[in-house]
DNA sequence: ATAAGTGCAAAGCATTTGCAACCAA
DNA sequence: TTGGTTGCAAATGCTTTGCACTTAT
């Protein structure tokens, strides 16, 4: 019942809210874009308004709930934030996302950013990527 | 003479190009935006339209003269691509830009998209970071 | 000469905001 | 009731484009 995420966040819990909630547990692409869950949900018959998805796309993601990430292409996209850290794969050939975890990758950033006195509050690390050519 | 790397990206030798380059060259910040760029040419009287900055940066994108980052914040900055592969930092407190490398995470990198059966054409690593806190 | 390059103004796109109507608490 | 929420339209901010003029070759 995701009614409680949208309370625990301290939002009103309201159909858009519901829906964009469910558009994206539900949906079989996990990173979807502001556009992606409007015309979603015109589609379905759903009233919301584009300006809508993306007020409440920002409070989601204040409240934690979901991830915004800016690929190359212009426009942002957003995954539920599930559980544990990963980072992203992006195909060239079809745009489609791919996740992956790494420890060792992590604990060379962070090694790398003590060493210059820092630390990682957050990262962006994204793989552009083709299908490696088969032997001929 | 830059003259000579304008005409290798098959571009003609103009006023505004050469401004541009050089204004990348011995820019104190080896990152700037295309704004940046404009208004450090126009306080120093070079009459260039902003429209220009963004067309030269981008066939020098494509010349492999400078390279593109879309760090948070909008705006895309621009670094003149001297050598060597390198990863950024930027600082959330003050914006600079602290460039790093790692072979260590290039490998590991290579290695993870190897196994999901791809090549990695490009990547982008940036690391948000803040200083780390003196102990007290 | 002539094709490429330029500045300007207008257009484009993703995203944000003002505001009156609306609805969850 | 009433303050948060919504949809719409208008505004924003970065970047791109159309076009008549200019310039490098």
């Amino acid at each position: 019942m995701e009614s409680a995420d949208l309370r625990n966040a301290g939002l009103k819990v309201t159909l858009p809210r519901l829906k964009i909630l469910e558009m994206l547990e539900t949906s079989q692409e996990r990173h979807l874009s502001a556009e992606d869950i409007y015309r979603r949900l015109i589609d379905l018959n759903e009233d919301v308004g584009l300006a809508t998805v993306y007020r409440v796309l920002t409070q989601f993601e204040a409240a934690g709930l979901v991830q915004r990430h800016n690929f190359e292409g212009g426009h942002a996209v957003f995954e539920l934030d599930r559980g544990p850290h990963h980072d992203h794969m992006v195909r060239l050939d079809t745009g489609e996302v791919i996740e992956f975890v790494s420890e060792e990758i992590e604990a060379l950033q962070n090694k790398i950013a003590e060493k210059h006195g820092f630390l990682v509050e957050e990262h962006s690390l994204v793989l552009y990527v083709r299908p490696k050519p088969t032997k001929a």
